[in-house]
This record gives C-alpha cells, structure tokens and sequence, in this order.
DNA sequence: ATCGTTATCGGCATCGTTTGCGTAAAAAAA
DNA sequence: TTTTTTTACGCAAACGATGCCGATAACGAT
C-alpha cells in the first residue's frame, strides 16, 4: 500500500518545462516570466502540489522538527509540558515528536538515538530517573546536535535549561507543614540521580533546618519509578509507618508519586490523619477528599520557554557559547489535606 | 548550528571504496568479500555510522513514522490511548508524531496535512469536535494513505475504526442511575457531530425509554469544547438548574466533560446531592468526594489495537479491502457520586 | 590460446527539490 | 546592422543511500 503524491517533475513534464523553471517559480523568483509563473501556479494548485518535505529535508539537511524525550506522557506535568512545547513549535512551523522512556535509560537512549540520526533538529529532554550514563547524549551534544534541557536537567553537559524552582518549591510546602505545626515530615521522591530529586531534598532539609530540627534518614524514601509502580509506593509507606515513630506528614516530589501516595494513604491508613502535600500539576485537587494542598510547577510556561532557546540555537547562525540557565517559580496551594487537625 | 553525522561516503573515501560497495559490506551481501566487510564494518563502527533516515525514506518512499492526531494529550483518554499506540509501534519500527487539534477543524486540517505530505506512513485518527468538512481527509485517503479512526470516527470514510462500546457504556451507566432512583437524568456532551455523542446519546436514551422515561430535549446540553473551556459547562449547568424542574442527576459524555462538570458540581451546588456519572479515563476516581462512578473506556487498548491495524495496512502489499470495526467493552466502575441519598 | 565462470567491485541512475551556471532568443544600445 | 544587455529558461550537481548493470581480474576448461 503506497500513497502517492504530486511532484515538481508532474509539472515539469505536463506544462513542458523543466523542473528548476517550475521550481523556481512556485518560490515566485523573478527570472521566471509572468506567464510561466501563472501556469505553474494554477497547475499546482489543480494537483494540490505539496512539496516533499523528506526531499526538501535532504537538501537542507533540516527536517523542521523537534524531539521530546519524557518519562510519561499520561503525567500532568509532562502533558501540559508538551503543551507549551508544541504552541510554540507550531508557530515557528516546527513538528514536535514526542517519545516516552517510561523511566528506563535504556529506552530512553534507543529513543534518543533513533531521533537524533537526523530525524530531528534538536532535542528537548528531561531524564529519565534511571539516566546514569549521558555518554550518548554528550556524543551528539557535541557532534552539535542542538538540545535543551527541562525539568531534570544534568550537569554534564553545557547548553540551555529550564527549570522550576524546585529549591523553593520544597523549602515553601515543608515550611508550610512546619508552620500547621507537623514536626515529622516524611520525605517520598524519585531517584537520587535526578536534578529534582536533589534540588527538592535541599529544599525540604533547609525547611528543617530553619526551624531546628535535624534530617533524618529513615523519613527519606526514594521511589525510582516516580509512582508509576505502585508496590514501590506501598513498600515505601509501609516501612515509614512501621515503627512507633512513625511520621505525622508526607512530603511528596513528584506528579504520579504524590497520586499514587495520596490514594495509598488513604487506603492504608484511613483512621489516622497524616498532614499531605506534594509536587504535582493536577487540575483538580480541589476536588479530592482532603482536597489537596499542592506544588504546582509552570509546566507549559517551561514548555515554552525550553522550546524558544531550543529553536533560537537551531536557527543560530554561529554556535552558541552564552546559555542560559531559566528558573520559574512554582506556586504553594494550600488546602484541606496540610492542614493540622486540632 | 548544524550536526553533521557521517555518511557512507565518508566510509568509502577513507577506505577507498565505491559508496556502493560500502553500501553492500554494510547490510552484509554475499558479493562482498569477507575481508572488505570486515574493513567497513569496523570503520563504520569506528566513526559510529548510522544510515540517514531521511536519505532512506526517499528512496524507499516510507519514513517508519506513524501520525496521530487527537484533540487534547492531556486528557486521560488519550494520553492512555497513546500509550498503546507508542507500545506497538515502537516494536514494529515506527516513530509516533503526535499532533493536538484542541477541538479546532481547522488546526487538525493543517496537522494532518502537513504530516501527510510524505511526513508519516499512516495516520491514527480522533476526530476534533468542529470536524464537519472531512473532504481533505477523504483526499488522502482516495490518494493511499492508509488511515484507522479511533474514538471519534466517521462514516464518510472506508476504513478500519477501533471504539470502545459508547452505547453500551452509556446505557449502563443511565440504567445505573435509573436504578438507584434518579429520574430526572440531565446529560452533559461534546459536539452533535461527534460519533460517540450521537452513540452516547442512544444509549442514554434506550436506557430512559425501558424505565418508560420520555427523553426530554431540555435535560441535553452540548458543550462542544468537551469540558475544555470552562464557561461553556458552567453555562450549560447554570441553565440547568435555573428552573424549578431541574436535574436530580448529571451524567457526561467525556473525561474533560466529566471533570469539569464534577469540579463545577461541588461549587455550584454545595447544598443540593446531584448523582452524578461519566466516562472518565481517570485513575483517582476513589480519591475524590464523593468518590466518583466513572465509565471507563479502554484506552490502551483501543490505541494498542488501532495502532495493528493501520500498520498492517501499511505493509499490507496489496490495497485492503477489507475492513474491521473493533468495539471494545467500557467497564462501569461504581462508587459514591451515583448513590442516592436516603 | 580462447572462452566461460565466478568473485568482487565500481558506475550510474534514482528518489524530489534547490541552485549555480550556462545559453538561446529577444530587446536594447551602438 | 552589429554588438551588448536583458530576459527567461534549461542543465547538471548536490543531499545520502540503494540497486541494477557492467567491468575487471583470476581461474579452470576446452
């Protein structure tokens, strides 16, 4: 099954013309007579002439498309992400293909490769949590693969970033805890490899800090699947509400993470209260039962903003040396679930 | 800023070879001796050749890319459904673009054509709610490209579809609600022209007409940006129950819809118990107050299915001729937003 | 010595489009 | 009328890879 389009040598050969001459005056050049012009055009539009992107892609050695490497798209951040990835690429007259690593480096490195081998013109990338080696990433990074950047971002590699201020994110929802008067403030978060991971801890430690108390190990959880298997969740809170000392609030960094944990908790531990809150973009906490005190990050403003220097540096002329380091701040909304029972 | 990347030609200078016999070493012919193969293949190792894909989908008129085009990523329908779609593809070989109409005919009419102008090798199809002139659709598809509909199809055009049972589920959840002792059942939709509206609509009705309950044109609304602009289903709730004849219960037509209507429902109407269902692709039903009744559709699944058979059809040798309209079972998942209050 | 085989490789066209260069005919200048 | 300029177009190369055909050499058979 082979779908067939109209070409310039269809032209060519029906109005009795060479193809540069009907190249050349369907881009409307001015050595092509008045007449001809016409000719072509009219025929062209009869046939419905579409130029051929892949040959146009050759020659250009552009293809006007742009790569997207996430772990999950049924993820409220990513989605809305992408949403601003995509308002702006299809403005500037980009593609936008989107590829998921569902967490693993191994897929997220076929993806990556299979993209780069000049399917795209550059790449807008947030790790996946299992992302140790960049090596690959870096091979094309400098074979001058343009690519920026967002949300978990690596040090190994100079280029743009975009990023929410997940420092102050944390420090904000911990501090908020701290203030309803919680005193042990469970950590639940992705792996320690991640940018967010870290940025978010500090956040949650300096909240501590602030207010004297020591960090704990043992109310720190890692889940490197980010909520995305359920039994991690489960092990996780289970081993934290094990002991006698067991926490009075949990602190969530992550979309599916804080999902999966609010339902978790609810279904685990009906009876007692535990102050919640967490990182995640969901358009409907107010409607949940507590409903829910979140972090909500600008994910289609970061989706933007990656998106802009991404298409800046594909169109740059000379490579570019000057990066720039974007961070947007999130905003803390409180409602019933952080809130202190009397 | 441009990547360069090596080609067969570079292989061929530095071994001086002919581009053709690197071309033969490389995928391993028989006519190349085995010394000569083993040369080539460590170079190309060596400088970690990869073909050019562009160059390849030129010549062999494929570009082993799949279009999708869905009116909104997030949305958990579809960002479920697309999941099932990247979970086919990617072990057959094939890249996904995904492209958003946000419930604009217009918007989807040029994604879908500039994905077709030789940009993808089939395309996996749910209808925007504006979707009425589908001519430039039927153009393609009379031209070969080989198309499957999913979740919003059409009649006008030939070709495998994949749903799930909209009537089904819709009748079951209106005989829920008559069940519980609901009687004056509003439903809340997208756009009239939508397949599954009219589907939906049948079902709700078939269910009001065997409880001997006339359908009544004033407990319809129709909100064709499907929950995605706010005012629309907050209009269409405010007409509801502005008389004195209003609703006892409220069942939608979408997920956007249903979560909307479900938000607006609790601000609205804080005092008043509406029962309350829809078909909802989300997975915190239980989270929320009350606990939601949801229809659920299988949308890995369809995506998963929709996606086997357009790629069948790709390498289908001859045209197909025959084709299949999968229905998929919904699954009512029953909670405490349809309870009636004693 | 001549021919046929076989093994191994190169030349060239091709996919669709753009573009630098060349050139015929027509128009303008001499 | 002759020369120069302009107009309007064609030729061919290029992008990267493939594949049909043809070429060459070595070798055995006749």
């Amino acid at each position: 099954m082979k779908f067939e389009s109209a070409t310039i040598k269809d032209i060519a050969k029906a109005l009795n013309l060479s193809t540069s001459t009907v190249s050349r005056a369907l881009r409307g050049s001015f050595e092509i007579s008045a007449e001809t012009k016409k000719q072509v055009l009219e025929y062209a539009e009869k046939i419905n002439y579409r130029p051929n992107p892949i040959a146009l892609s050759l020659k250009e050695r552009r293809t006007r498309s742009l790569g997207v490497v996430v772990s999950e798209i049924a993820n409220n951040f990513f989605s809305q992400a992408i949403n601003g990835i995509e308002s702006i690429a299809y403005n500037r007259g980009y593609h936008v293909t989107i590829s998921q690593s569902h967490e693993s480096g191994e897929r997220e490195k076929v993806n990556i490769q299979h993209m780069a081998a000049r399917g795209v013109d550059g790449l807008l990338v947030s790790l996946s949590s299992e992302s140790v080696d960049l090596s690959f990433l870096k091979e094309l990074h400098d074979k001058g693969l343009p690519m920026v950047f967002f949300d978990r971002v690596t040090q190994e590699i100079i280029t743009h970033t975009v990023v929410a201020n997940n420092y102050l994110g944390s420090f904000q929802a911990t501090e908020h805890l701290l203030q309803q008067g919680y005193r042990r403030i469970a950590h639940l978060t992705s792996s320690p490899h991640l940018s967010i991971t870290r940025e978010r801890l500090e956040g949650y430690k300096d909240a501590l800090a602030k207010y004297h108390l020591p960090f704990e190990e043992s109310l720190l959880r890692n889940c490197p699947h980010g909520g995305m298997i359920q039994d991690e969740v489960e092990d996780a809170l289970n081993s934290l509400f094990k002991g006698k000392n067991s926490p009075d609030a949990i602190f969530t960094a992550g979309d599916r993470l804080t999902m999966t944990c609010f339902g978790l908790l609810k279904r685990l531990n009906p009876q007692r209260h535990i102050g919640f809150t967490g990182f995640t973009n969901t358009q409907v906490g107010d409607l949940f039962a507590p409903s829910l005190t979140v972090v909500r990050q600008p994910a289609f403003e970061i989706g933007q903003s990656a998106t802009e220097l991404l298409i800046q540096m594909i169109e740059s002329k000379r490579p570019v040396t000057e990066f720039q380091n974007k961070v947007l701040d999130t905003e803390l909304i409180i409602r019933e679930s952080s809130m202190k029972m009397k």
